[in-house]
DNA sequence: CACGCCCCTTCAGGCTGCCGTCAGCTTCGC
DNA sequence: GCGAAGCTGACGGCAGCCTGAAGGGGCGTG
């Protein structure tokens, strides 16, 4: 797990490298805000110690714009007694959880636990397909790292194809999976949803089999 | 760590006082209900030390007052020894302790750290959403630092959230996780909820998928 | 036991936005 | 170049959702 610890007291910085490398982990250790933005740009940490009193500027407006970059990268703030404001301000911009200095750093090791299995527990099986991510259990689908948001009949459609990668699938076929026993539809309902999966999803989701039918296009 | 001291004596409010300031705290002292009750309004603090006579009326009903507002800080109370009912309405009122008067300094000083020990150290561990702070073995929420009363239906929604963000759930597993094998409802009573919690943890907690559920809004 | 309080459920009215439809256009096969 | 098949923008209807209000039931209180 990488840490990024970015505190300028250098006595506390070192105990806290000290005790975490001891732990196991590895570490980056900044001491300026300018710097900590630079390695949090370039490098993707597990976890970040934000100290909130740096040399260059309050850890806060770091935080504000590291969540504001979309960055989801978990945060536990360091925080002196008398900075209970603050305290609060971090938690509301997006801090995980914090700690009153003088802390222990067996409690430290602690919270990183806590931590690295909140982020790592619940992993729903991913499906990837190209430029897409497709998590089945949460429906949610992802191009290029970004969500995407499909419709219920569009979801019905997707999956049917998910189902069966590669295969060629008819309108009736699908039709069928829509609309379960329903009516008959008499209009080009299959190639509108179509069409819009496209324009979400990519044009090269689906391709055409002219007459036949659909199928999912490959990765 | 902030103290809101109540107490109308001045020779122990001063006493308290300076104990207070020696341990490193920082205290308010109020002698009138009416300020007390300002200040607990306007400023947010870890702790509170209420005695119960005061000149302009009960302490209790601040308490009870207090609590109804939904506010959860530990309040400690500073009786005499005759006023044994009072302590005990006191208790129940949601008190989280109680001093007898004469009482040791030492003594109000191991309370305070034990407070302080409970509510910085190491309390439960707090998930963080958005501006949300939820405690979810004390079943407490707070919005941008203000308490949030949840009734049971309501926190058993919002916790079947919680446990899978950013998954969608439709009503259907929502009613199962509400109902548990109960019959079917056959009505609105999820989005009613839903509506419920939204107004209470702010509209964008819970995000509509038409057709097909609910998921936890992003933070 | 009667009462009051709060929570849950139900209902109804209003609103949002998804879906089906259609028409005009493009693409493909021959 | 022609017809058939497929694509896509536009739009109205209605299913699905939201929410205020009211009634019933459970629980604690006097």
């Amino acid at each position: 797990m990488r840490i990024l610890l970015i505190e300028d007291d250098t006595v506390l910085g070192a105990a806290v490298r000290d005790q975490i490398a001891a732990d196991g982990q590895s570490v980056d250790w900044v001491t300026r805000l300018d710097a900590a933005g630079d390695a949090a740009r370039t490098t993707s940490y597990d976890l970040i110690l934000l100290d909130l009193m740096l040399p260059d500027g309050r850890g806060i407006a770091f935080l504000k714009a590291l969540r504001a970059r979309g960055d989801v990268t978990p945060v536990i703030i360091l925080t002196a007694l008398d900075q209970i404001s603050d305290r609060i301000e971090g938690l509301n911009a997006g801090a995980d959880d914090y700690l009153v200095k003088p802390f222990d750093l067996a409690e430290l090791s602690a919270r990183i636990g806590s931590v690295a299995r909140r982020y790592s527990g619940n992993p729903n099986p991913l499906v990837t397909h190209g430029p897409l991510q497709i998590d089945l259990a949460a429906r949610s689908v992802h191009r290029d790292g970004k969500p995407v948001q499909l419709t219920a009949r569009e979801w019905a459609l997707f999956e049917a194809f998910l189902a069966r990668p590669g295969q060629l699938l008819s309108k009736a076929q699908l039709e069928e999976k829509l609309y379960a026993f329903a009516a008959e539809v008499e209009s080009n309902t299959i190639e509108v949803h179509v069409s819009r999966l496209r324009k979400k999803l990519g044009s090269a989701v689906i391709e055409t089999e002219r007459g036949m039918g659909y199928r999912l296009g490959k990765p």
